[in-house]
DNA sequence: TCCTAAACCTTTAAACTTGAAATATCTGCC
DNA sequence: GGCAGATATTTCAAGTTTAAAGGTTTAGGA
């Protein structure tokens, strides 16, 4: 009797592995983005989708187009027009002018809007401890490893 | 000098790290939410509500209660009825009268719902394959344990 | 200069999403 | 029976989201 194949290229019980991660982590996002969203409502009456164009913006004092902030996020163009307005209208945005483009402006925070953030970021950054509290460290790191090997190859590296 | 505390109870590092988890989550969640939208709409030309509801009732032939497929998709309950609806509309999912309690009825996929769901499901899992090709098995095994683990903290069991 | 293509952003329509309010029904207790 | 409270769903307004279409501006030739 000639030896079985051990395994064949990719077969059916891997996909079914990375199904099954991919459901997890869908699953585990999803809670984490609840509680997260409830709790910037009733807290600080903020959105998610605010919380996260200014959180981009905090990262770059001098600003970023609105292309930078929506690949960044992930989301399409025509979704940050509308967020960005009404956190302009709220005070915790500006639109800079371009001197040499006048299609493109930067987006920065107000000194309103870097106070109002700074906040946040500190309870949300509470939350995620307290909701991911059961997860060690240790475990923390090496799946952020691999989280991030992943994306790698497919955004060309980031 | 007295010894400097090594670590206290969840110190900033901690916290920290979690975080970037988070955050890796979070962005290869889009990433493959992302991509699984727009293969869905250009292939199968779908939407990805509709194709989660259409999964949850596939793994219950006989019939789910609006509650049970909103609570089991993390979403809200009024989401869902404008979905079931369309999915109604489209002749892929039905409501049947139940007869015991008028304030209910049973949500199943039609014989074409079912057919067009397995079509899109074996796509669908071919592409989390190749998405996710770069995590090896063991690996994957190895975050969806933890992830579930996680989970049941947060949510009494599952 | 003028033209074409590319880049950047906004607008639009349709769908999705939430949270709260409204509606309808059921259950248990008098 | 009748009513209070609980349960299940839908409706509603506001906001988010996408993909596609439209508008403006810039850049790079011919």
């Amino acid at each position: 009797m000639v030896s079985a194949p051990l395994s064949a290229a990719r077969p059916e019980s891997d996909s079914k592995a990375r199904l099954r991660l991919w459901i997890r982590l869908l699953r585990a996002s999803r809670l984490i983005e609840g509680v997260a969203r409830e709790r910037l409502k009733t807290q600080f009456d903020a959105t998610l989708p605010r919380f996260d164009v200014m959180a981009a913006l905090y990262r770059k004092p001098d600003g970023m187009l609105m292309s930078e902030i929506s690949r960044f996020l992930m989301v399409s163009n025509g979704n940050v027009t509308g967020i960005v307005d009404r956190l302009v209208s709220d005070g915790l945005v500006v639109r800079a002018q371009r001197n040499g483009d006048r299609r493109t402006s930067f987006i920065s925070l107000t000194r309103k809007g870097r106070s109002a953030f700074a906040e946040m970021a500190a309870a949300h950054e509470s939350w995620v401890d307290e909701l991911l509290g059961g997860v060690s460290v240790r475990d923390a790191e090496q799946m952020s490893a691999k989280l991030k090997s992943f994306r790698s190859d497919w955004e060309g590296e980031a």
